[in-house]
DNA sequence: GGGCTTGTGGGTGATTGTGGGGCGAAATGG
DNA sequence: CCATTTCGCCCCACAATCACCCACAAGCCC
């Protein structure tokens, strides 16, 4: 399952979010959990993903204090998110809030998850960030050779 | 089982709090046990993740002065707690003084267990957590890019 | 340009949370 | 051992929320 793309929809006032058929379709049979991501922007994972972030975070110095407090606050505000019938996502009101959604959206694919932003924030990010792509691309790229010598089937794309 | 969410609810005046039905699905035939937590928290454990528990707390040093203190005072407090027919369960008025919960209550899902909240207690422990949590999250997140790939059959939680 | 597919919006019935009343069981005291 | 009281569970009723359904609009492809 790989997601992509950029898709712009609106969420109407009962905070209903259409996910587009491309993306409905490399989802069905997952269970989605929306999270609060970085950078402003909500986060929407399958269920297998979670747990590997889940086991992640055990191991991750499980008594320090910071991370039960961040396990907690992941977990507490990670909600199941099922789509209903015609394929659409149910935010709540405290989500939509953190991640300053109004009616513009735009959901993003991103590998394995999927991340819905405020749309004038996603254009600014772009604006911003699409300046630096060559160099970034440069960088990446770069370390990409040594990985790709490792894990010997990779698609690029 | 992943429990995950924020749920606001009543605690009404029989200190009867009615388990949202997402949860409660994953909770049939579980037998759970109320305990006092961290952080002015009740926490709500199944039998085996208190069995879990156990395990953990009998491999830690177990003549240890604290640990016997802290298993007695573990046990002692924890107690069973069935659902009633309408999915609802029945504090103890010490449990629910230890908590401070009144009228307004929050049930959070952590992983494996659920915790209860004085409403305002978890509005606070939001105010006061939220800050950090774009920088663990960052953290988190970068590493779980190259973390996942090698997870991929992960056992049991 | 026409028909089909997909996104958008709103109304409504069903489900779920909330509170209260009553009955039966257990506990306590005589 | 019996009577009285207390407590817990079940049921019912109301209110609010949610999810399904339908209808329309907008692209897109043929």
């Amino acid at each position: 399952m790989l997601l992509t793309g950029t898709y712009r929809r609106t969420l109407d006032d009962k905070l209903r979010l259409s996910v587009p058929k491309q993306l409905r379709e490399l989802l069905t049979d997952c269970n989605l959990f929306l999270t609060p991501g970085t950078d402003k922007a909500l986060f929407v994972y399958t269920g297998e993903t979670l747990e590997g972030i889940g086991n992640m975070l055990s191991n991750l110095s499980p008594a320090a204090k910071e991370t039960r407090a961040f396990s907690r606050l992941f977990y507490a505000q990670a909600q199941p998110a099922d789509m209903d019938k015609q394929g659409r996502l149910r935010l709540t009101p405290e989500l939509s809030k953190l991640a300053s959604l109004e009616n513009e959206v735009v959901i993003v694919g991103v590998r394995d998850r999927l991340e819905i932003w405020n749309a004038a924030g996603w254009d600014a990010f772009l604006l911003e960030s699409q300046p630096s792509y060559d160099e970034l691309a440069e960088q990446v790229f770069a370390n990409a050779t040594s990985d790709l010598k490792n894990s010997g089937t990779k698609s690029t794309q």
